[in-house]
DNA sequence: TTGCAAACGGAACAAAGTTCCGTTTATTCT
DNA sequence: AGAATAAACGGAACTTTGTTCCGTTTGCAA
């Protein structure tokens, strides 16, 4: 129980900081489940210092969004459901693999979809609450039930099959709005 | 170029039943992602013979759910578009890990998707353009997009964070008969 | 400069997909 | 029944990748 704790060694803040940077750059050429080994390099560090850094993946992958996150939590300030909706869609849309890995229960990612959630779901919430108070969206659906929907619509969005997940959470949305519940 | 092929041996016959037993079950069990090792197991083969009978593991998965595809499929005959798509969505949800499986870029899963989707895809369309015709729903959306839309909604319906998939489904579907694009 | 421990690199380990090769087995022909 | 052939086998070997661990290095305080 030290008094005061002792500060990471220089060499470590050096480290991690290279570590978000080679990961940053790493998701977006081979996405987010690039090896572990493809980071290390491009950091120049061992693969052991990856794991003295970010335990699990999941640890790595928020730390290298979160100022992404953050903007996007920001952004419900200012927006209406559908079009805060549509950025989170975005934002997942735009990194490489990260829609697949939020809805994967795979070894190294069971805490990603939670750490992300845990900030935007208050936005959500509060965004969608608003909605369904002007009567305008049905009740039935907790904000992270439509997070999680919106977020397997963006699966496979990179493929070359033409899928549009804007257009299918559009459609979504639109169901949203539909307060008959026959 | 044999003018007679000759026929497969009986061992050959046995295994391949053997193995889609064992799938069958240890799918149940451990969901279609279960090691290699333990389908092998299960049908006391060894692994390369899994490999000799099912190249990749999405011919294995397609081979165990054949039936139940088909199923689908004729199932279609005398369905309309809501009813099947929830049947779809059932099919997906109740076998462990499917659709994920089925949205997943990973090795030996890339061609599961096209497999199931080159079968099912013809009914889903006549159901779609039925509704398309009868002016009860949205003209926008490609059967092939819709599937996989229904799918990716039914990834994580085995949680226990109380996702549901089927709601979800029904809100997607609610939205299909929104015909206001703006 | 010394002592201490934080932090390191990468080998070792584990798991699991996949290939490959010596052996076994089924089948046909005589 | 035995011989010949090749289909089919089992599982070790190989590869890849996540993760741990330990001898060594490095930063920092005294």
């Amino acid at each position: 129980m030290p008094a005061t704790a002792r500060p990471k060694r220089s060499d470590a803040v050096r480290n991690e900081q290279s570590l978000l940077d080679a990961a940053a750059a790493v998701f977006v050429r081979s996405g987010v489940d690039a090896p572990v080994r493809e980071i290390a390099r491009e950091a120049g560090v061992g693969t052991g210092t990856i794991y003295r850094h970010f335990p699990a993946r999941a640890d790595l992958v928020v730390a290298v969004f979160q100022h992404q996150v953050d903007s996007l939590a920001a952004a419900g300030d200012d927006a209406v459901l559908r079009d805060w909706i549509l950025q989170f869609a975005d934002f997942l849309v735009t990194k490489h693999g990260l829609a697949d890995a939020m809805a994967s229960d795979r070894s190294g990612f069971e805490r990603l979809h939670t750490e992300f959630v845990v900030r935007l779901e208050p936005v959500c919430a509060r965004l969608l609450d608003a909605e369904v108070h002007a009567g305008r969206v049905r009740d039935d659906v907790r904000p992270l039930e439509l997070m999680r929907a919106v977020g397997n619509l963006c699966i496979g969005a990179e493929g070359d099959d033409g899928y549009d997940a804007r257009r299918m959470i559009e459609v979504l949305l639109a169901g949203m709005t539909s307060l008959d519940r026959g």
